[in-house]
This record gives C-alpha cells, structure tokens and sequence, in this order.
RNA sequence: GCGCCGAUAGUGUAGCGGUUAUCACUGAGCGUUGCCAACGCUUAGACUCGGGUUCGAAUCCCGAUCGGCGCACCA
C-alpha cells in the first residue's frame, strides 16, 4: 500500500523539493537538502513567518551565531540536563538509563556524574535488567553536536539546539533597542541542531534543522494583549489538559477560551490566533490542525502554560510543528546568575509611590579612630538594628563574641519618606517556535491531491496537483507558447521579461503538448500558467489558466505582470483577471 | 542502540546462480500537433557499498550504509 507520505516524498524528491543530503555517498540519517523548488518553497514559508512575526507584530528579526559557547547552554541547561547517562548491557546490548537504575540505592541520581554512577552500579553489583549481563561503564549522551573554538580543544562550544538562546544572550542590547520598553520581542529564522539518537520520518525529525522562534517580553502584571479583541472570536480546534483525559476537543473561540481560563491569559491567546492564520495561510488545513495544551506533567516545571499547534498527517497522526509557551521569567534568571549581569527592565508606576523609609547612619569619624579595623564590622551591625534598639541612652553589640558599648552619638538615624517611581523586574517571556521544516511536509500533504481526469473515453488519468497557496508556490507562473513555434515563442520571452523584473519567478516550456506542460506545472503547484497562442499576435491577448480550476482566461499581455501580482499577493478573483474562455 | 523487513535507470518495476538486465512512465532531440499527460522516429539512463562462496553473483552468505515498521530515545 502506497500512503501519502510515500507519493509526497517520491513527488519531493523526482521534482527537486526534497533530496537525502550525501546521497552520492550514500546518505546519512536525520540531513535533508532542498532542492531547487524546495528551497524556495521553504523561503516563501519563511517570509509568510517574516510578514506576520517580524511586519505586522513587529518582533524584528535578529541573527546570531549557530555556534554557541558553552556558558550559553550551562544556563540554559542543555549542557547538563539535554543529556542522558547511558550504560550498555555487554551482553544483550541493550542501552539503559544508568540513574534508573540506581534510583532505589541514591537518593538524587540525576545529580551523579557518569564515573559516579560507574562506581555505584559496580558496587551494588547491578546487572542488566533484561538478561542479567554486566553492565559497562557509563557515559553520558548529550544530544548536542560538540565542537572547540580555536586551535586545540580547549573552549568548548556547541551547535545550538535551538535559535531562542540568542534572544536572551541579547537582552540587554535588544531592551536599549526597543528604548526599554515592555513588552518587546525579538525572533530568529535559522537552524538548529540536536544529535538524534536515530531520526527517522524523512524530514519530522532531523538533525540539522530550521526553526523560526519569538521571544516576547512581557510585564509578568500584565499578560494582556492591545490586538485580543480583534482575534477573540477566532474558532480554533481546542485539545485542552481535559480534553485529553476525555479524549475529545472542542471547538471554541479564543474569547471564550481565555475566558473560562483554559487557555492561561491572552498574550498567549493572541499567539495561538497568529499561529493558525500563519499555518492556514502557508497552506495547512484548518480541519487538520488543533492546539494541544501540554500536560502538567508534560509541561516545563517552570513553565505557566503551553500549547502545541499540531497537524495531522496521513501516516503520523499528529505531529507536533509549533509549541507556544509561557516560560516565565526561567530563561532571563537563569542567564542572569550565570552571567552575574542584571537582567530586569526599570517599569516607572504610573503614580510615584510614597515609602517610608528607616535610615541608620553610623558616625564613622567616631567609630573609625576608636575601634580601627573592626568599625566596618560595627558599622554593618548597627545599620541592621531597630529603632527602638538604637533609642536608649546606650546601644549595645556583640562582635565577634566581644561585648561592645556605644554612646548614642555614635549613630544617627531617621525616618525618610522617599518617592520610588518604578521597580525593576524581571520579564516574563511568552515562546512561539516553530519547526519550518515539519511545517513545510505538513502542507506538501495537504496540498496534494490525486484527481481523476474527466475526458470522456480516456483510461482512468490521474491527475497530480500541488494546491499550494500561490504566495508560496516556489514557481509562480509558467509561460507556455501554444505551438513551438519561433511566431508563438517571441512574445512568449517578451511575457517571461517582465514578470521577471516584477519579481515573479516563471518558467518557460515548450516541450511536449500543452496538455502535458500543464500537468507538469500542476504537479510543482505553479498557480497560473500563460498560454501564448495565434490570437496573441492578433489582438495582444493571452490565456491565463488557474492550476486549481483549470479555468481560463483571455487576459492582455501588456499589463500582464500587474495582474499576475494581483492574483498571488493582492487576492484578486480569477474571474476579474481577464474574460472567460 | 536493539529486533524484523527491504534496497535494480529520474520514478515505479521484472529478473532470484549462467547471453548484451525486463517493461512502463519520465527526460533530451527531430517531426507532427490550434488548449489539458495524443502520435511517430531517434536517444539518454540502473543492479547501494565492501568483503566472501562459486568457473560464473543483481541473484547465495557476512558486514556496513540508507529506508520502512516495532522497541528504546525524543530536555
């Protein structure tokens, strides 16, 4: 049984959208290589992505080494925590989790390191839990690519795993950027690299891949959005936590799913809505794609909320292409304290606020002579007393176990009242990202349709065609002289010049009938196809014909170009580009 | 990583120890052709890789690589 995922790949790889990368030397698992239409094809993806993310939201886009040094991913916690120690039965072969293994005999295993682990399961004489084997020696894999900067091995640096950690890297310089502001975001389109064990699924899980991520930063007070009305009443396909225990999900509007609280708050709300006008826009089924909320066990531990857009494919069921989650203030933390660098935003209050404030001041020119090197000591000690403490006649301390007696002169102190006119804090950061690749086979599926040809008396002709959205359509018009004829072909190159200088990627083909010209256009999804003929040379007229319908038009050649840029990005009809054939 | 199955032109396939590796589609060229894979002629193109068995291997055996499925993994 031949299944869509077989016809997409085969059409992929015949056609130049997909091709395994080193296939001369044989191929290697999890690397792909766009070929001349999937390149372009994936470009156009991006460039949606480009227009929605970066354009309209205005997460201006950023672009920051693969290579990541390794302070980078301690922070982050891939260098520790996106690896697992593995041990190897040396009989069976069968690979274990070494601190599964010994989680009954230590009490924190996943804080052990490998020669640790080594020790114990050598100690306690732990066997393969499959055939009794001995186990070998443990080690850890981490499913980041390694490599070193520089000559010699010494600094450690990492193909990124992911393009969010830039966003943070960055975050003081993208604060100024945005003249601190909140909230602000930034994105990345790039690639991404993570040492799968063994990847499989053509190109659902690769080694080297493209993501396209937002990190917005927002006032953890205030996870509002000015643009919720607007997509509020957005239907979308809901699987939310209870949806998954009763195994069904809903169909509801945003609104009402921010509303009754399943969905967290609508910053979040907001990003699932431009997420499936993103994804529907690039050529996703709507019935086909649902927002699955993650599991609170599933679920980051610092994670507040998240969602997963998933689309339905014909032999995976539903795979998982864009998570969108709320990670609280994790990330800046956790690169704060790794970094020591201050990383909050000073938000002013609307209203300065009025605090009081209880001010010691110890008189250090009486203290410094008297008691020498330890006035700094009793300096500190006397900034922490109360007031009531500093208000008798005497103040008395205790200093390194030595009794110390103060005149009250020795300290002054007061009540302040002090206007604050803001705080500083620490962002909270909502995460879209999105795997362009799984994307990008996501919508090959859904646009591929097999239709029977309805030519009366023929065998049963099939018909390929690729429904791509013309805005992505890596060709977007094919020009076609009827006959190959020099009369037919002159006017042909004088069409192709000027689409060419509007921008429009076309082919020209005069090889074979029309018939099959046309069949071969549909099967790379060009949306309209030019058809020079004899009437051409007559009246200055050509025939646009729409991959979808098969329809066609009489259009004139001299505006040819506006129209065509009119069909694929102004949404004009078919029916207002020319009068019906 | 483990187990099972597979790998032949661009694509889909036949051949399963013995001529020059089958067929279809596809591509290119010429002719023909007045709008949906027409036709004729010409032509291009493959046994995944490395070992072994054999007089002889695409075919049998072993290993590797890649692919599919299941297990494990998927922060």
């Amino acid at each position: 049984m031949v299944d869509k995922y077989e016809k997409i790949i085969e059409l992929a790889k015949r056609r130049g959208f997909l091709w395994p990368s080193f296939e001369l030397y044989g191929g290697t698992a999890g690397f792909y290589d766009y070929g001349p239409l999937g390149a372009m094809l994936k470009r156009r993806i991006e460039n949606v992505w480009r227009d929605i993310f970066v354009i309209n939201e205005g997460y201006y886009e950023i672009e920051a080494p693969t290579i990541g040094i390794e302070d980078i991913f301690i922070a982050s916690g891939h260098v520790g925590g996106f690896s697992d120690p593995l041990t190897e039965c040396q009989k069976c072969h069968e690979d274990f989790r070494a601190d599964h293994l010994v989680q009954n005999i230590v009490d924190m295993p996943d804080t052990l390191s490998a020669d640790e682990l080594t020790e114990i399961i050598n100690k306690n004489n732990i066997r393969c839990p499959e055939c009794g084997g001995k186990l070998g020696n443990v080690y850890e894999f981490n499913l980041m690519f390694r490599t070193s900067i520089g000559p010699g091995s010494k600094r450690a640096g990492y193909l990124r795993p992911e393009t969010a950690q830039a966003m943070f890297v960055d975050f003081p310089r993208l604060l100024k950027f945005y003249r601190d502001h909140l909230p602000f975001g930034a994105t990345q389109i790039g690639k991404a690299y993570r040492n799968e064990i063994s990847p499989r699924q053509g190109v659902i899980r690769l080694r080297e891949f493209t993501q396209a991520e937002a990190e917005i930063f927002i006032d953890p007070r205030n996870k509002t959005h000015p643009g919720f009305k607007e997509i509020a009443d957005i239907v979308l396909n809901f699987y939310s936590q209870e949806g998954q225990i009763n195994g069904e999900s809903q169909q509801i509007s945003i609104g009402a799913a921010v509303n009754t609280g399943i969905i967290a708050h609508e910053f979040l709300g907001y990003c699932l809505a431009i997420t499936y006008r993103y994804l529907t826009r690039v050529g996703v089924s709507p019935e086909k794609l649902r927002f699955r909320q993650h599991m609170k066990d599933e679920m980051a531990h610092y994670a507040a909320d998240c969602w997963d857009a998933e689309i339905l494919s014909d032999r995976f069921g539903w795979i998982e292409v864009v998570g969108i989650a709320d990670r609280t203030d994790y990330d800046l933390k956790a690169h704060a304290k790794q970094s020591e660098t201050d990383l909050t935003v000073y938000v002013p209050y609307d209203r300065p606020k009025k605090v009081e404030r209880f001010v010691v001041k110890p008189n250090m020119a009486a203290l410094g002579p008297r008691f020498k090197g330890k006035a700094g000591k009793i300096a500190n000690a006397l900034k922490a007393l109360r007031q009531e403490e500093l208000s008798g006649e005497f103040i008395e301390l205790t200093i390194d176990s030595e009794h110390i007696k103060l005149e009250k002169d020795a300290v002054v102190f007061e009540t302040v009242t002090e206007e604050i006119h803001g705080e500083n804090i620490i962002p909270h950061v909502i995460e879209p990202s999105f795997g362009i690749d799984r994307i990008m086979y996501s919508l090959l599926e859904h646009s591929y349709f097999e239709e029977k040809a309805i030519e009366e008396g023929e065998e049963d002709e099939v018909r390929i065609v690729l429904r791509l959205p013309p805005q992505v359509a890596p060709v977007q018009a094919a020009v076609l002289p009827l006959l190959t004829r020099e009369k037919l072909i002159k006017p042909a190159i004088e069409i192709i010049e000027s689409l060419r200088k509007a921008g429009i990627l076309v082919t020209f083909d005069d090889s074979g009938t029309i018939g099959r010209r046309y069949r071969r256009n549909d099967e790379i999804g060009t949306p309209y196809s030019i058809t020079v003929d004899y009437q051409t040379l007559e009246d200055g007229t050509v025939t646009i014909r729409e991959r979808d319908s098969m329809g066609q038009v009489r259009a004139s050649m001299s505006d040819i170009a506006d129209n065509i840029c009119d069909l694929i990005y102004r949404g004009k009809s078919f029916g207002n580009a020319g009068r019906r054939v």
